[in-house]
DNA sequence: GCATATCTGTACCAAATGGTACATACAAAA
DNA sequence: TTTTGTATGTACCATTTGGTACAGATATGC
């Protein structure tokens, strides 16, 4: 009975990676079970809750990587530091095609969200894109974007990403997403 | 035994319903018999194939209808009708929103194209929207569009139209994909 | 009226589902 | 070294899964 894990967290990545190409009812326990290498005794004992304890940690796991990687950063206010909010939706859109893997990734907020799973998850699902819109916003901005336009263009970002994600895997085919995110960088008004 | 439907085309709708919200794995065949109203008998007389060819004919009907609604006015040339470029183009927006319900249907296909599944309908997933944007590109250029910018129009309105359902269904709300629509035509060119 | 092809309900199947119980192995603290 | 809390494997559970078999009901053509 050798170790394999010394906290839950571990092995939340691969539980989320499992959700995002089965769905939620796709991933069945077996295959948690083999694709994470810990049998049930370990997963029950991580996770008591079962399936929905391990889908409400693997959304906490996204959603607190996006406050702090691209959330956080947008809402710092110029001053802080020396980057501009520019350059700061820059970074965003250059973590987006990175975390996303040029769509190549399905986004699992977002998977959620059109299947009859959102019931389960709503809070966090919609806290999600709000917190990520209102972020983004505010840097828009601040980079000299007219205070009405920006909370539509940030929309029109987030629906970008959203469906570059489902065309991309349509075709299966990543330029469509990368020519999407240069398409919204741009309407941003930010040199490619 | 009271005979319910005369053909199997009759509960094609139902079922496309019943995938779209609970996704593939998601829907059981204890669900699609009480939805339907139909036991294992009539199920598997009529799809002898099972759940998969219950969503292949699902596809096959939703491709059909929108073949027949979408695309094949869209490639109408003009001189058939009356009706312009420009009129058909305004049109396929007027029937999307009806279509998708302003963003609280899902696409089947997009939902579809989102998971593991996707490979087991690779064929319709690819020529659904490959058709779209082809067709949508061909009327934008007849609409007086210039030719090299026709098709990337074309894949940013189904871009669009993608992600303003994943946003409407994440935030209950449908006003995101109308606004998205709008959004979309005007950057067709098109007076609201 | 009768034969035939089309439907439909019920019973049944093996396999997989999510989940529980518990004895055992391990590591770190005492 | 013993103790204690943390992991882990295995066996087991009721229920549900997709699917089959088939007898009986219902239409339709002759």
């Amino acid at each position: 009975m050798a170790r394999l894990v010394a906290e839950r967290a571990d092995i939340v990545p691969a539980l989320g990676e499992l959700f995002r190409t089965h769905g939620y009812q796709g991933t069945s326990l077996a295959l948690i079970s083999e694709r994470t290498g810990l049998g049930k005794g370990s997963l029950y004992h991580f996770f008591p809750g079962g399936k929905e304890e391990m889908a409400q940690a693997v959304l906490a796991d996204i959603d607190g990587w996006f406050e702090r990687e691209i959330f956080a950063p947008l809402r710092a206010s110029e001053g802080e530091c020396e980057t501009t909010a520019g350059a700061r939706i820059a970074a965003m859109f250059a973590a987006v095609d990175a975390y996303f893997r040029s769509g190549r990734r399905a986004c699992l907020v977002g998977t959620f969200a059109l299947g009859q799973v959102r019931e389960r998850f709503t809070v966090v699902i919609d806290g999600y894109f709000w917190r990520w819109q209102v972020a983004l916003a505010g840097a828009l901005a601040r980079a000299g974007v007219p205070a009405h336009e920006a909370s539509g263009i940030a929309e029109e970002v987030l629906v970008g990403i959203q469906g570059g994600i489902v065309l991309a895997h349509a075709r299966d085919d990543s330029e469509v997403f990368r020519r999407t995110l240069e398409r919204l960088r741009a309407r941003c008004r930010l040199a490619p």
